[in-house]
DNA sequence: GAGCTGACGCCTG
DNA sequence: CCAGGCGCCAGCT
């Protein structure tokens, strides 16, 4: 990783590589940045998410699970994607203890 | 350069 | 279970 990789171009690319029918976390992803508390803004980042259909950033929820907003669609958008897609859902929420991605390719 | 913002996370009441 | 408050970080104005 260099300095050109900024924290955003790690995000995204971390956030692209979420095999479909998976999720991640906002905390995962500051975690695998090295930043465990950076949670926020990973979601700040997503929020300004010039790729929102480049970026799978309907793929990433809170640290429980919960579904907040979305760039293109909003909540309800992307809780219908995320169920097209095959996540394990319980009410609003996703079952991350089914669809939470390792970090490889499972199934 | 300084301050405010926000798609978080965790604790307390 | 729900509501409120504090701390965290990078990006934007």
């Amino acid at each position: 990783m260099t300095k050109s990789d900024t924290f955003r171009q790690e995000v995204y690319r971390i956030v692209s590589t979420i095999p479909r029918g998976k999720v991640l976390t906002y905390g995962d992803i500051a975690r695998m940045l090295g930043r465990p508390n950076a949670a926020r803004a990973v979601g700040y980042i997503n929020s300004r998410n010039p790729d929102a259909p480049s970026v799978p950033c309907h793929r990433v929820v809170g640290s429980d699970g919960s579904l907040h907003g979305y760039a293109n669609g909003g909540v309800m958008a992307k809780r219908a994607l995320l169920l097209k897609e095959g996540v394990a859902m319980v009410g609003e929420r996703v079952d991350l203890a089914m669809s939470r991605w390792d970090g490889r390719l499972a199934e």
